[in-house]
DNA sequence: AAAGCTTTAGTTGTGCACAACCTTTATGCG
DNA sequence: CGCATAAAGGTTGTGCACAACTAAAGCTTT
């Protein structure tokens, strides 16, 4: 017996590794999933799997179209920038609305972060930066506890997780790696101070910046 | 040719016919639905209707058990007050974020909403209420461009919309609709000022005052 | 050679039969 | 009578075969 249905648990676990996959640019847009090769892969039948597209459709990841194939979304920059804004608000948010008490084991989580961050300093990849983001991305929201503030702002989040890679590949990746540390060092410092509004303030003022550096790798 | 593909239609439609039913709790939390049943009723088999019940669940307003069924769910009070905490927040942004221009035809829905409104004072139905009030409520999230915004906001409206409308059926009909002509007013009032923030403090002040309400009548 | 039609390969959508599972009821034993 | 066990009915989950549909390649005709 597990914890959760045998089917439920699969469902996250494809789930989540789709959408990893499309986040990361293992499949980049416009790249069509095939139902068959995907189920094939995971060991099910189409069935389960159309599941887990349906949803990823409805979080906009990917568009389902019939006779041609389950295509991954390329989001329009204008609608992309609107969802930046609402994702810096909800950031801000997250120091206000039924924040968690920082304990030491949430500092000694952003010492660790702040660790994992500088190790990437001596082995530059996109990919693993593009990871911890993601990491700490979820360590931010867990500082709340609005289940829908946490729902909520995950699911904008990876909604537009894949732009941010986009640009950053076309900057320069040890400078981005550093402002992440940046980011962190602030993030940790507000932690220490035991204030969730300041992590939280620090994590919006980031979001701020990161929209404005997005724009003028744009031009 | 229809300008959606048909299963999209149907999809939407079905979607937008069970969320109805179990908002306006025709289907009141622990309801069991069935599945072939839905599908009898509807026209179609199983398959396009799990669809659909799929995307139920992901909004959290049913949950499927193997072997038992799929019952409509029943909201923690704790997690319903941060929810509408949420909401409360959102109202207030879309003021802020991307606002449209308040124009005459804008202007005039308004006015319509106030006319309908006034309406249900010589029949007044709880269920004529909750209905105008959720059309209204898309009005005043048809306020902002944001996209991201409008969906998430109407996300968590039909996430609470059951339990404002539960906890009002225990109040008085009349005051309920009294309070709500107040905010038509008061919105009206704002859009003829052709001040989108105004409108959206409307909103979200009384937003404020509804949970102050439902808090009060619970306890 | 070019345009239009037909064919073909490949994809998602649908319906059905069955498997897996849970709950309730019936039954047999102490 | 009480309790445990089994059996039955009903529900969701899965896999498969086929329908509906699209796009592209190939063929025919001008």
């Amino acid at each position: 017996m597990s914890d959760q249905s045998d089917a439920r648990a699969r469902f996250l676990r494809l789930h989540d590794a789709l959408r990893t996959r499309i986040c990361l640019l293992d499949y980049p847009p416009g790249t069509r999933l095939s139902e068959e090769t995907l189920a094939a892969e995971f060991g099910t039948s189409r069935t389960p799997l159309r599941r887990v597209l349906a949803r990823l459709e409805d979080e906009g990841l990917v568009i389902s179209q019939h006779g041609v194939g389950t295509i991954v979304t390329d989001v329009d920059p204008g609608e992309m920038a609107r969802t930046y804004d609402l994702r810096r608000e909800l950031a801000g948010l997250v120091g206000r609305l039924s924040p968690v008490a920082i304990t030491d084991e949430i500092v000694a989580m952003g010492h660790d972060f702040l660790t994992r961050g500088e190790a990437l300093l001596t082995n530059p990849e996109v990919r693993a930066l593009a990871r911890l983001n993601m990491e700490y991305f979820h360590f931010g929201t867990s500082l709340t506890m609005n289940e829908a503030l946490r729902d909520t702002s995950e699911r904008l989040y990876y909604r537009t997780a894949r732009i941010w890679l986009k640009a950053t590949s076309h900057l320069d990746l040890t400078e981005e790696i550093a402002i992440f540390l940046a980011e962190l060092r602030d993030s940790l410092q507000a932690l220490q101070a035991r204030d969730a509004q300041a992590a939280a303030d620090v994590r919006r003022a980031h979001i701020s910046l990161c929209i404005a550096r997005v724009n003028a790798a744009r031009g």
